[in-house]
DNA sequence: CGCAAACTTGATGTTGCTCAAGCTAGGTGG
DNA sequence: CCACCTAGCTTGAGCAACATCAAGTTTGCG
């Protein structure tokens, strides 16, 4: 049913290049290795659903998933956006409680669940890694829930694209490439895509930011950006 | 500075009934058990600030808590109430991210985090129960941000009093029992403090709850309130 | 070069916010 | 014991922000 695309050479995994695998020893990496297997995934293509059992846990090691949930009538809500190093399916008992779909084309590393569970009890300073990352993802979804309660559309287009600044922090060019379109950041910010597609122009017509392209973002005055996203609003707005 | 509420007589710590301990053999149990101290505290003071150090870690025992987190501007996001049985302070690594406040008189149970963060490595089992107790804690901000990004007034006040009674699962009477004021509430849902008490009239003109007192409400409807929890709009309205 | 999908822009509508009074309950002091 | 007083809640009127509906425009791909 979904659109698996088996990697035709399924390369060994490069096991210390993992963030699961930071600060654990050399025969538990080993061990961690063994368990992986890469698995490709097109863009904009879905790696499971919400309400499908987890039979997986995944790494990612490039590209960009999002994952969501759906009302029934439709609406949907984008609960972030994962790129490489982010880790996934490790929170749910039995269900996947959100739909993960790629962004971009995607490799992920994947690990059998009832083999990574064990790993849980047996590797020592293993359960503390997973923690550490699933406090990540919870301190993200906190400032995501000041965002979509308390903010405006301005402050959430500027937290957004500080955000994806800080995510890649490319030091060097003031450019940001933004792989996805117009509709996933209106439903990551509870936003419609006409009010995501305005604030944009509106942050281009004060000078802040540039749209050379829409998958592409000048980042013209950093500073008033980050006053933006915390609500410190500039007199020229 | 804050307003702590020593115990009188620090009553020993009953380690069976302590969420933290399910599933550990007794030894362990024990062993947390010499390491936390009750503490009490008032209504509506304040257990920890948002950027304070992270010096202790909790269990709710009794009463409820409110976490929030500030804009500079003063706006407030209530990421969440606690009850008895939550625990909060671990998901950090300094500095706590949120404020938490008592709503009601609280009874805690205290550890040292320094002692507490030893525990995780030395003790089997019990990285496992804190990652799943961080897990339910992110599957509710998820079900939030879906919430906050995408329902409307009514199907948020819905949603809200479906939680709340869910919480407590007083089977017996169909009456809620609501510690937070509407403050709490505006600031946990999105909304202000106005639209509330308009929702919640307007629900109960239209027969679906009762409001005896600004802090109980009879669940009159209650199929028809998860209808309007998850936006299948009843005609009626 | 042509086509479809995605994005942008404009006009209008609706929801929930703001501002402004009342109302109610619980606690205090006479 | 009762009247007052205050904090919190409710209700109303007008308004602003964002959504909706409806064209255009651009982009990227075949």
């Amino acid at each position: 049913m979904y659109a698996y695309t088996a990697t035709a050479r399924p390369a060994s995994i490069d096991a210390k290049t993992l963030v699961m695998c930071r600060g654990l020893g050399q025969s538990d990496i080993a061990r961690i290795a063994a368990m992986g297997t890469y698995q490709k995934l097109a863009a904009r293509r879905t790696l499971f659903c919400e309400g499908d059992t987890a039979e997986n846990v995944y790494e990612i090691t490039k590209g960009m998933l999002k994952l969501f949930k759906i009302l029934p009538d439709g609406r949907r809500q984008v609960t972030g956006f994962l790129s490489a190093g982010h880790l996934l399916g490790i929170a749910h008992d039995e269900r996947h409680l959100y739909t993960a779909e790629s962004v971009t084309d995607v490799v992920l590393c994947r690990y059998p669940r009832s083999r990574f569970d064990r790993l849980v009890d047996e590797v020592p300073g293993f359960a503390r890694r997973l923690l550490a990352a699933t406090f990540d993802e919870l301190r993200a979804a906190q400032d995501q829930m000041l965002l979509l309660g308390r903010k405006g559309a301005v402050e959430k287009i500027a937290s957004f694209l500080v955000m994806m600044a800080d995510r890649v922090d490319q030091t060097g060019g003031d450019e940001l490439h933004i792989p996805m379109g117009r509709t996933d950041i209106a439903d990551y910010l509870g936003l419609t895509i006409e009010t995501v597609s305005r604030t944009l122009s509106q942050l281009r017509r004060n000078g802040v930011i540039g749209l050379p392209s829409p998958t592409r973002v000048a980042l013209l005055d950093r500073e008033q950006l980050e006053q933006l996203a915390e609500g410190g609003y500039v007199e020229s707005l």
